[in-house]
DNA sequence: TTTCATTTGTCCGTATGTATT
DNA sequence: AAATACATACGGACAAATGAA
């Protein structure tokens, strides 16, 4: 899945986009851990506050949960379908 | 003390104001850390550009020292009163 | 116990684009 | 046209906590 550089979607909002369908295609399970920002920046090639941005989107719609040191997580209480 | 969205006063300069009379109060000390910029947007409701050229104002009046990933001071040099 | 890498958090600096006044 | 203001985006430095070696 891909950044388009030239929508006027913001970017944090597309890849906030991006991780929220995977986690409601159940890619990663209620509880998993994803892939942590320097992953998620090497992959888009984003810069690090535009992935934080779009992980806080995903905390304010309760998609994630955020441990510091730890990593974020989809949110425990998820339910797969909503 | 707080921004007003509808006066003709730029508000930069408000909050340059603003910030100018809590230090020659003397609400900091000499040598004292400001709020951050992040703080003083949640704070204000301001952009961060618009913090930043707030204290761009106390940084050429003499009013703050800012150091790069630091923060900024009241100047050390400063006299109350002055 | 100490060291080290990983990870999130908190900052500042800079730039660009857009809209409004 | 110019100043003001906001949103977005990138880059970099550094701190603090965790867990593994």
């Amino acid at each position: 899945v891909e950044i388009d550089q030239w929508s006027r979607v913001p970017r944090y909002q597309q890849l906030a986009d991006i991780l929220r369908v995977r986690i409601e295609a159940g890619e990663w399970a209620p509880g998993d851990l994803l892939p942590s920002e320097n992953r998620l920046v090497q992959e888009t090639g984003l810069a690090k506050n535009t992935v934080r941005q779009a992980l806080g989107v995903l905390r304010e719609s309760g998609h994630v949960v955020t441990i510091p040191t730890r990593g974020s997580f989809v949110n425990p209480d998820f339910r797969p379908g909503e």
